[in-house]
DNA sequence: TACATTTGCGTATAATTAACGCAAACCGCA
DNA sequence: TGCGGTTTGCGTTAATTATACGCAAATGTA
């Protein structure tokens, strides 16, 4: 009655990155398959005894090398039959965060090449893979309102202008530092350090670390975090 | 060096209804199967030349034959990979809102029997879909608080003691009715019709409907829609 | 007609957000 | 050593928004 079902099921990852107050996304350029050429986001088929999260894990580290902060699920994209032009392919999509700042990437044995790529200067990719960045792109900057995953993308210790910087340029929006500063420190997540920054000019300033054991405390408290944006 | 990939795609549905001020969710129990004699959420194998959500309608259908006013994918459940105990199956969730008031449902050819659960009265289900259900619930009381999809599961007018009843309901808070009529009003996407509710008891409350255009039109002007409950 | 009930509008106060002033602490340079 | 340029860190005030109620109007019912 039915035809066998003949669909392949892969995964797909955003990694973003944050570095020089601009926001990167990380492409490889595929060694093998059609996509020949064209830069694509890391990927590829779920083996059978692996679970999704897993397969995204293990293709990064295959073709990557990056240490992840954070990692969640986007979207899958299965609605265009055609989106791989060789078999019918659906692709769950994941969407991971790195600290860009410190970070030594290197092609491994599946990509020719990997780079990061500024949010704005990104090349027509294979597959839908601008559709998938788009739609990750958009997610990035409405969770960023409501959850406190900006820090996942900073390194351990951080400025507040670093921090400050991350909101305006990913957003695009402007804000007041003042009122942005007044406001994340009254949360109570956030610790002193007593490190300073390597001065670059004007009055040294404190380096902040995000407590995350507080944040969970508050949570259970019933506290929700929020930055707003005119 | 590989097995060709064995895993199966199938697409799952929480519809969800509202009726006598309680939040319900549609259950199917299913003729064939190993899942024989539990209630499970309406779905099935995606087909080679369908897309994902074109699947999901096709399912509902033939399962249920009701009248979505919203549906949006939920979350694609892959990482359990015995969740199905024949095969590996991955399942991408989708959840959708019905004006549950006025509606007749009846079994189909795929299901034995199709039946409102409320909410808080869920059996223990096939597969993962007590899982599946629960982020769908989550993802629902979420969505409920920043876009306006209560009228989703409203009748085209409705009371404003209804869209109250069904936001304290669903989020299981209290709410000043004043307060939160002032609000919605001051919104602007609200019309006033001509009509007045069959009486039940009390002063004749006005019938309301929601401007979908309207919204749109602020939601351009960069309004944001938002409930918020203490 | 009195009463219970629900609607619809209003007002006072508390809390939060937005706008901006300004001194402190550094650098570089004359 | 002192002065301009720069960034940080802490305040203050006005505007806006949220919260907590009060209360009369419009029904059905006893």
């Amino acid at each position: 009655m039915e035809k066998l079902q003949n669909i392949r099921i892969a995964v797909d990852a955003i990694v973003f990155g944050y570095k020089n107050n601009g926001l990167y996304v990380l492409l490889i350029e595929q060694k093998f398959g059609s996509a020949e050429k064209y830069w694509a986001l890391p990927g590829g088929l779920v083996q059978n005894d692996e679970s999704l999260s897993d397969a995204v894990i293990r293709e990064l580290h295959e073709e990557t090398n990056v240490q992840l902060t954070f990692m969640e699920q986007l979207y899958t994209f299965g609605d265009d039959i055609y989106r791989d032009s060789r078999n019918r392919v659906i692709s769950v999509a994941y969407y991971a965060l790195v600290d860009a700042s410190n970070l030594e990437i290197k092609a491994d044995t599946d990509a020719e090449r990997v780079q990061w790529f500024k949010i704005d200067e990104i090349p027509s990719l294979a597959f839908d893979h601008n559709i998938i960045l788009k739609k990750g792109i958009e997610r990035l900057k409405a969770k960023l309102t409501y959850e406190p995953i900006g820090f996942d993308l900073l390194p351990e210790e951080f400025l507040f202008s670093d921090l400050e910087n991350l909101y305006c340029t990913i957003l695009e929006k402007e804000i007041d530092r003042r009122n942005f500063r007044k406001k994340i420190l009254s949360y109570g997540f956030l610790e002193e350090t007593d490190n300073f920054s390597p001065i670059r000019s004007g009055r040294p300033a404190k380096l902040f670390k995000f407590n995350k054991l507080k944040y969970n405390e508050l949570i259970d408290k019933g506290f929700h975090f929020e930055v707003k944006f005119a």
